[in-house]
DNA sequence: AGCTCCATTGCCCTTTCGTCCAATAGTTTC
DNA sequence: GAAACTATTGGACGAAAGGGCAATGGAGCT
């Protein structure tokens, strides 16, 4: 495994004088920090595949904060935001919220407020990243898997026996054995627990 | 199974002619719900383990809203909240979201907007008591087995064959198998893929 | 046409599993 | 003290799983 890169925040406010203070409080913390200075500039520098966060103010010309987090979280690969908001708007920190925000501070933003926000936001990252990973590795490994070893992966996690899944596809025990070994080798996995134990993961997997 | 009982709904205000509105409402939509002028007379009068969810107003005189979502949470069946109040909150709003609310409305509330939230909140409480009761099938199921018992499991599930889990654990084929026999009863597991399965889930359990 | 991948089958052999028989012994419980 | 539960073992038998060897046939790609 190689160490992930370091994390990079993302700024996105239009005041200007806020973002180049943000900017350099996040420096000073020793953080690699990118200023954006609206929604659209943020689309358009698509951030590289590194861990990181938003911090993502709600009223900006153009297109507002929750569009961008809408966008955001229509990819597959989703930033975790924290908002920051000049104006108290009840509405707007609970569609936030629901939206699934990790937090949504009021500017004046403490700075304390604001650390822990952002380790908060780094952390969930981390986790969904390793999340995100582990599924694709399972992914990958069905995708290798023919129709037919699917099919028999299938019986042999419902707990059927070779005998009664070659009857149920009408083919031979000698067939099915050999699809068993076979998927069984794609899988990496070396007995039926483990085949029970990727079926159940799959399972909770969002197709 | 038995179809569950109909949902009940709390609703938890000081303001007396809003409350008897807001039943008086609710139960012309065809719900069954109970009021509460104090989050004291809410804890006093403990719901029975019915579905539901809690109407909350925040600012009430002694404990707040906000408290009494907190003491819902740390009991085991908590039922989903749905906040009302009359002041715009920013920082309120953002607590008891991040606390796991269904929602935050704001006084006047619109009746289709709360009708939502309930829907919401009500089917949320459905689901979490589907996984809840799951989980406790599950974990009853474990706790008959025997320390031996889980020990065999345990290696089972991580793919070791008879003769590897008797040398490990210095005992005989023999036991082992019986052991093996014993616990695939108790957990109700008809081959040694449920076996994986039901560890996988047990895995994904909070312990 | 040649090659690779997938699906298929039969025979045979070894290992492992699932159970049947019967038996001993420590702990906890009533 | 007896009953119940748990842990333990031995021998033995049939069923199931895993794999080696050899072979056929269709689909798709170069």
């Amino acid at each position: 495994m190689s160490a992930s890169l370091p994390p990079l925040i993302h700024v996105v406010d239009d005041d200007e004088s806020l973002r180049t203070a943000l900017l350099r409080l996040l420096g000073a913390a020793g953080f690699e920090a990118r200023g954006y200075a609206t929604t659209g500039n943020f689309l358009l520098w698509p951030p590289p595949d590194r861990p990181g966060c938003v911090l993502l103010d709600v009223r900006m010309p153009g297109p507002s904060g929750l569009d961008l987090q809408a966008a955001l979280q229509r990819q597959n690969n989703p930033l975790p935001v924290v908002f920051l908001t000049g104006y108290a708007d009840v509405a707007a920190s609970v569609r936030a919220m629901k939206a699934g925000a990790v937090d949504f501070l009021t500017k004046p933003v403490e700075r304390e407020a604001l650390f822990e926000a952002i380790q908060r936001a780094l952390a969930h990252d981390a986790a969904q990243r390793m999340a995100r990973a582990e599924a694709e590795r399972l992914r990958a490994a069905f995708a290798t898997l023919t129709p037919r070893e699917r099919e028999v992966f299938n019986r042999i996690v419902l707990g059927q026996i070779n005998k009664q899944i070659a009857d149920a596809l009408g083919i031979a025990e000698r067939t099915v054995k050999i699809q068993r070994a076979q998927l069984m080798t794609k899988l990496g996995a070396g007995s039926a627990a483990e085949l029970g134990r990727l079926a159940e993961r799959l399972r909770h997997l969002p197709d």
